[in-house]
DNA sequence: TGTTCAATTGACACCGCTGTCATTTTGGCA
DNA sequence: TGCCAAAATGACAGCGGTGTCAATTGAACA
C-alpha cells in the first residue's frame, strides 16, 4: 500500500505536490506532473479515500428515501446507491417505507447537521411528493429526485424520458399490427405514470387509433395490481390484442391473467412492460420491455451529490432501449 | 457531529478514556464508563469509522468473487456485501464472472498486499472450486465460503442446511399427497446441488416412495435450464404430480414448461423451489419455496472477515423457512 | 500512617491526506 | 544583468480517532 509519501520520494518532490497532482489542482508544472503520475503508476497507488475525506471534511453520508412497492426496483436503487457511496467513500443511510411524517422529521434532523449528510436521494414516488419536496426546499440540503423530470422542486432530476419510452413501445406494438391496445397505468402519485400514459396516448393518436376506455386499467406498479387490472380488461368478450403495462411487474401480472383466462401469449395477446426488471426474463414468455439502468442512474445521483458546490437544478434524461422478447409478436395478417 | 473530544469534556475525562469505553476496552472503572456512555448518548454520538480505521490500520477492503448465473442471487449477494462493508467502513471489490485463471492471479496479487484486503468472499459455485480453494489456502488470506458446508478447505462456511431444507420441502409435498415427485437438480459444481438432491432422496426414502428416473432432471440454476428440464420430464404421458426444483429460477422455468404443455398448476402439477427469490412472487401461480436470507448471510460474512484475529474454520448453518404459496396444493383424494 | 503495586487515567504521537501559508523558482522585462 | 511579480513548490498543522507508554490514583498491607 503505497502512500503519497512513497510517491513523493519516488518522484523527488514533496508529498504536497503529489497531492496536488492527484487532485488535479492547478499550479504544477507539466513535467513535474508527469513525473508524479509515472511514479504513482509504478507504485500501483490507490488513494485512501477515508483519509482524504477525513481531512477534507467532506460530509460523510447520503440519505436514501425509498418507498416503492416493487422489490426489484428497490433492490436496484439500493445497489446503485451503495456502489456510488463506496466509490465516494460515503456512508449510506437507507430509509425504507417509512411514513411521510417520519421523513419530515428526519429531514429536520439532518438540516440540523445530524449524520453529516451530503445530500438526499428521493426514489419515486417520494420524488414527487409535494409535501416532502416543500419541506426539503426549505432546508439547504442538496437532493436528487429519481424517476421524475417534473420541475416541482429544485434539485437534480434523473430519469429516462418516460413519455418517449412509452411512445416508442406503443409505436412498436402498432408496427407489429396491433390496433386495439390496452394500457395499465401506474399509480397517480408517480410522475412517470402520467408520462408513460401520455406517451401511449400520443403514439395512438399519431397512428390514428382509438383508445378504448375498457382497455385501460389502473395499477400500482405491483404484480398483484397488474394481474387484477388485466383480468378486468380481458374478461369481456371483446379484448385488446395487446396490453402495455407501465412497468414489468404489472406486465408479469398481465401474463398471469392471460394464463388464468387461457389466452395464449403472444399468439392471442401481446404484452409489454417497462424497466427490464429481472422478472422480465424469468417468466414465460419473456417480456418485451424498455431497458433503463436504474442502478447506474442512482450511482450517478450519488456522484452528483458528493461533488462540491451546488447541485444543478435541471433534469437529466438518461437513455433507454427497447428490448424485444417473446411476449410480443407480429399480428398475423388476415 | 459530536466527537470523542466533546464527550470527553461533557464527561470530564480525557478523550483517550472515551475511546477506551467506546471500544469496550478493559481498564476503565465502571462509574467512569457509565458517565462516558451517558455523555455519548446525550450528544447523540456516532463514530467516524473512517478516522478509526485510519489510525487502527485496519485493512480496507473485501473482495467478493461472484460467478452465478442467477441474476437475483448475485444481486442479493452484492447487496449484502455492500451493506456489510458500509457498516465496517470497508471497501468492496466485486469480481464478477471472471475466469478461474484471472481469479488465481488476483489472489496472488492480493497475497502480495495489493488492495489491502481484509478477506475474500467466495459465492457459489466458486466456494467449492477446488482449484481456487487450494490457491487461497496457500496464502494467508482469510476467506468465507457461501452456500456450502463442505470442509474442502479452511475458512468459514456460511449456508443454510441445504439437505434439511430439501428434505423439509419434499416431506411437505408428500404430506400434500404427492407420490410421484420429480426433481430438478442444480449443477454439479455446486455443493448445495448435491445436498438438496440428497435431502430429496432422503425424504422419499423415509416415506417409502420410489424415485422415478424419468422424473429427475438436470439444470444449472437458470430459468432456461429449468424450463428445458421440466419440458423433458413432463412431455411423456406419465408424469409426476409435483416437481421440486433446486432453486426458484428453475422452478419458474417449470412453471413455463407447464404452461407450454397446458398443465394447470397447482391442480395437475405442484411446483416448488428454494431461495424465495423475487421471482417467486412475480409469477403465477406464486411459488412455494424455502426462504433463506442471502443478503443477511453475506452481511454476516463481511462482519466475520472484519473481525481481528483468525477466522473460524467451521460451518455455520443459517435458519431456513418453508413458505407456502400458490404453486402447490393438496392432491385431491380419489 | 506510610509504602507498594496494580488498576486507572492521561499525554502525545501519528494514520494518510488536504488546507493554509510561507518559501523558492521561474520567466519577462527594463 | 538585475529586479520583480507570478508560478511552482514545500513546510506544517490538523481531521477524528487509536496505540504506546508514562503518570496518577487507590486499596491492601505492613
Amino acid at each position: 500500500m503505497a502512500t503519497i509519501i512513497d510517491i513523493a520520494k519516488e518522484a523527488g518532490v514533496s508529498f504536497k505536490t503529489v497531492s496536488r497532482v492527484l487532485n488535479g489542482e492547478a499550479g504544477v508544472r507539466q513535467s513535474t506532473r508527469d513525473r508524479v503520475i509515472k511514479a504513482a503508476k509504478a507504485l500501483n497507488y490507490s488513494a485512501n479515500i477515508a483519509a482524504r475525506n477525513l481531512r477534507a471534511k467532506k460530509p460523510k453520508s447520503i440519505a436514501l428515501f425509498l418507498n416503492n412497492p416493487s422489490q426489484s426496483y428497490s433492490q436496484s436503487v439500493q445497489l446503485g446507491a451503495l456502489r456510488g457511496c463506496q466509490n465516494q467513500g460515503l456512508f449510506l443511510r437507507v430509509h425504507d417505507s417509512i411514513r411521510s411524517k417520519e421523513i419530515l422529521s428526519l429531514i429536520q434532523t439532518m438540516e440540523d447537521g445530524a449524520y453529516d449528510v451530503a445530500g438526499l436521494i428521493l426514489a419515486p414516488p417520494l420524488s414527487d411528493d409535494l409535501l416532502i419536496l416543500e419541506a426539503i426546499e426549505k432546508t439547504n440540503l442538496s437532493f436528487v429526485r429519481l424517476g421524475t423530470e417534473h420541475p416541482a422542486a429544485a434539485g437534480l432530476r434523473l430519469s429516462i424520458d418516460d413519455q418517449k419510452a412509452a411512445q416508442d413501445m406503443t409505436a412498436y406494438l402498432i408496427a407489429q399490427g396491433h390496433k386495439g391496445i390496452g394500457f395499465i397505468k401506474g399509480p397517480d402519485n408517480y410522475r412517470a405514470s402520467h408520462l408513460r400514459w401520455a406517451g401511449f396516448q400520443n403514439a395512438m393518436r399519431m397512428a390514428q387509433l382509438d383508445i378504448t376506455e375498457a382497455y385501460i386499467g389502473q395499477g400500482d406498479f405491483s404484480y398483484a395490481s397488474g394481474l387484477q387490472a388485466a383480468e378486468t380488461i380481458l374478461t369481456p368478450g371483446i379484448r385488446p390484442s395487446a396490453i402495455f403495462a407501465a412497468n414489468d411487474e404489472m406486465a408479469a401480472g398481465c401474463l398471469a391473467a392471460a394464463y388464468k383466462l387461457d389466452i395464449r401469449v403472444p399468439d392471442h395477446l401481446g404484452i409489454a412492460g417497462i424497466d427490464d426488471a429481472p422478472v422480465a426474463t424469468s417468466v414465460y414468455p419473456s417480456l418485451t420491455t424498455i431497458r433503463q439502468s436504474i442502478a447506474e442512474m442512482v450511482e450517478k445521483a450519488v456522484e452528483q451529490l458528493s461533488l462540491p458546490g451546488d447541485i444543478q437544478k435541471t433534469a437529466l434524461l438518461l437513455p433507454h432501449e427497447l428490448i424485444e422478447r417473446e411476449s410480443t409478436a407480429p399480428v398475423p395478417q388476415i
